[in-house]
RNA sequence: GUGGUUGUAGCUCAGCUGGUUAGAGCGCCGGAUUGUGGUUCCGGAGGUCGCCGGUUCGAAACCGGUCUUCCACCCCA
C-alpha cells in the first residue's frame, strides 16, 4: 500500500500559479533595492552554532533548527560514563521501571545533547550573518557598504496564519555610517515597494531606542522597559485600567505605576505623541537625543512625501531583536488580520561581536510570504502574472510534426515560447490540455496548411481564428 | 512553550442518539463530437473513514494515546 506523502509541518510546495506571484513580488522588491543603490550577496544557509547562538536572546536560541552531528562529532555522547549518564538520569528524573520520562526531562536532554553539541544552525534571519560577512569580507567592501540579500531563513516555530518555519526575507541593510539618511531612504523604499505592489493602506511604524532607553532612565528601570512596552502596547485593546491590572500582576508597585502614567497618555496624531514624550523625558539625555533623532527623520520624509504609506511614531515598538540601538521600522498593511509585513532599524555595534567596532548599520526587511498572503487576501495580484506558454502547436502526425518542430523554433528564436503536443491524439484533447494550461494560442498546421506553407492561429480567450504565415505570426506576436 | 480546534475520494465537505454494501459537488478518465477548448448530456474509475489501542454482538461515529491541520496567546516576517 503506498503511503500518502506530505511535508513537515510550517513547510509548503508551491504551485506554477504561485510561484510566479511570488516571483512577482522579488521582482518588485529587487528592482526597487537596485534603484536605491543596494547590491544583492548571498550566505550560506546554515552557519556555526556559535556565529548566530545567543544573537537573538533566548527565545531565538530555542527557536533555532539545530543540526544534529554526525560521525566523528558524536563521540563525545559514546565517551559518557557510567556516572555521568547515572547524574543525568538522576536528574531528569527517569523511572527505569517504567522507562517514562517527562516531556520538560526531554527538553532538558534536548538542551543538554543537541544545543551543546549541533556545530550548525540553519539561519534564523539574514542580518546576523550579514555581520559576519561584513567582518569577514572587511578587506573587500568599500563604506559604507549597501547590500540586499533575498533567501529563505527557517524557525522551529509552532505554524499559524502568516507564520512558516520555512520563509523567505528580503533584507537591504547599510553598514559603515550612522548617517539618518539611510533610516529615510529606507522608509521611502517600504513605500515604493508596497505602493508598486498595489498596497493602498499600510502604516510604517517607527520608534527609536534611545527613547525606550530614557524612559527606563526617568524611571531608573532599564530591565523592565520589554515588559512596559508590551503592556502599553495593549491599552487599545483592554484600555488603561486592564494596562494597570496587567502591571500590577507582573509585580509592579502602585509608586511605579504611578510614574509610567503620563505615558497612557501618548495617544492620538504623532505630532501629539512626540510632545507628550519630550515632556517625560525631559530630564533624560538619551531620550531626548532618540526624540531629536526620529523628529529629523519624520520632518525629511515629510518634505520628500510618500505615495501611501501613513508614518506613524509608536512607542510600544521594541522589537525583540536585541541588536537595534536606534531607529525602529514595522510595517503594518491596514484591514488584514496579519502581524508585522516589514521589519528593520539601527544597530549601533552589530559587527563588535565579531570583532569590529564603530560599524553602525541600519537595515529593513520585507516578509516575503506575508506579503504574499496579503496581496492574496485582497486580491491585489495582476492578472497577466502567470505568463504561460505563448503558443501550443496541435500535432496531427509524424509529417506535420517535422514542420511545426520548424516553425517552433523560429518562435523560440524571436522569444515567443513555443512548443508542439507530444502525440498526434485526438485534437479535442489537444485542445483542453492547452486550456488547462493556459495557452495563449494555439497554431493549427495540418495537411492543407502544410501544403500552403500556412498556420492557423487561433487566440484561445477570444477563440478567433486566422490563417497567417510564420513572419506574420511573430509580428503579430511581439508587437 | 500555553490553550483550543481539525482529520471521511485528488479537492471542498455530508454522514441523525453506534446498526448491514460510506455519500454529494467539483476534479479525473471515456463517450456523444474522426480538425477546435472553456457550456451541456451520458457512462466510469477512485475510500485500510489520519494512525495505534480500548469499549461493544456490532465503531467513520464512543473512550485513551499519538500524529496532523487551523486558530489565539507568546514571539515575530
Amino acid at each position: 500500500m503506498a503511503q500518502k506523502p506530505s511535508i513537515p509541518k510550517g513547510t509548503r510546495d508551491f504551485l506554477p500559479d504561485e510561484v510566479a506571484k511570488r516571483n512577482y513580488i522579488f521582482d518588485t522588491i529587487k528592482a526597487s533595492f537596485r534603484k536605491y543603490g543596494f547590491e544583492p550577496i548571498e550566505t550560506p544557509s546554515f552557519e556555526l552554532t556559535s556565529t548566530l547562538l545567543g544573537k537573538y536572546g533566548e527565545e531565538g536560541d530555542q527557536l533555532m533548527f539545530k543540526i544534529f552531528p554526525r560521525g566523528n562529532k558524536l563521540r563525545p555522547l559514546l565517551n559518557a560514563t557510567e556516572t555521568t549518564i547515572d547524574i543525568i538520569s538522576k536528574e531528569l528524573n527517569i523511572d527505569y521501571n517504567t522507562n517514562k520520562i517527562s516531556d520538560k526531562a526531554l527538553d532538558k536532554l534536548t538542551n543538554v545533547f543537541v544545543n551543546r553539541m549541533a556545530e550548525e544552525v540553519l539561519r534564523y534571519d539574514l542580518t546576523v550573518p550579514f555581520a559576519r560577512f561584513v567582518v569577514q569580507h572587511q578587506n573587500d567592501l568599500s563604506f559604507p557598504f549597501k547590500r540586499y540579500q533575498i533567501q529563505p531563513v527557517w524557525r522551529a516555530d509552532r505554524p499559524q496564519k502568516g507564520r512558516y518555519r520555512e520563509f523567505y526575507q528580503c533584507d537591504a541593510d547599510v553598514v559603515g555610517s550612522d548617517s539618518l539618511i539611510y533610516e529615510v531612504d529606507f522608509i521611502l523604499l517600504f513605500d515604493e515597494v508596497l505602493s508598486n505592489l498595489g498596497l493602498k493602506d499600510f502604516t510604517i511604524k517607527i520608534n527609536n531606542r534611545k527613547i525606550l532607553a530614557g524612559i527606563s532612565e526617568v524611571l531608573n528601570a532599564s530591565d523592565k522597559i520589554i515588559d512596559i512596552t508590551v503592556s502599553l502596547d495593549k491599552i487599545d485593546k483592554i484600555g488603561v485600567v486592564g494596562v494597570k491590572n496587567e502591571l500590577t500582576k507582573s509585580g509592579f508597585s502602585d509608586s511605579f505605576i504611578k510614574k509610567l502614567e503620563p505615558l497612557f497618555d501618548l495617544r492620538g496624531s504623532t505630532k501629539r505623541k512626540l510632545k507628550v514624550i519630550t515632556e517625560y523625558l525631559a530630564n533624560s539625555n538619551i531620550g531626548l537625543e532618540g526624540v531629536k533623532e526620529l523628529l529629523k527623520v519624520i520632518k525629511m520624509v515629510q518634505n520628500l512625501g510618500l505615495k501611501n504609506a501613513k508614518l506613524e511614531f509608536d512607542v510600544t515598538l521594541a522589537r525583540g531583536l536585541n541588536y537595534y540601538t536606534g531607529a525602529i521600522f514595522e510595517v503594518k498593511a491596514n484591514g488584514v488580520k496579519m502581524g508585522s509585513i516589514c521589519g528593520g532599524g539601527r544597530y549601533d555595534d552589530l559587527t563588535g561581536v565579531f570583532g569590529m567596532k564603530d560599524m553602525s548599520g541600519v537595515g529593513i526587511s520585507f516578509g516575503a510570504d506575508r506579503i504574499y498572503d496579503v496581496l492574496n487576501e485582497l486580491n491585489l495580484f495582476p492578472k497577466n502574472v502567470d505568463a504561460s506558454l505563448d503558443v501550443l502547436f496541435i500535432n496531427f502526425g509524424e509529417k506535420e510534426q517535422d514542420a511545426c518542430l520548424k516553425f517552433i523554433k523560429d518562435l523560440r528564436a524571436n522569444n515567443i515560447s513555443s512548443e508542439i503536443y507530444p502525440s498526434p491524439v485526438k485534437v479535442q484533447k489537444q485542445m483542453k490540455y492547452a486550456n488547462d494550461r493556459g495557452v495563449k494560442y494555439i497554431a493549427l498546421v495540418g495537411e492543407q496548411e502544410l501544403e500552403q506553407g500556412v498556420i492557423e492561429l487561433k487566440n484561445m480567450q477570444s477563440g478567433e481564428q486566422q490563417t497567417m504565415s510564420l513572419e506574420e505570426i511573430i509580428t503579430h506576436l511581439t508587437h
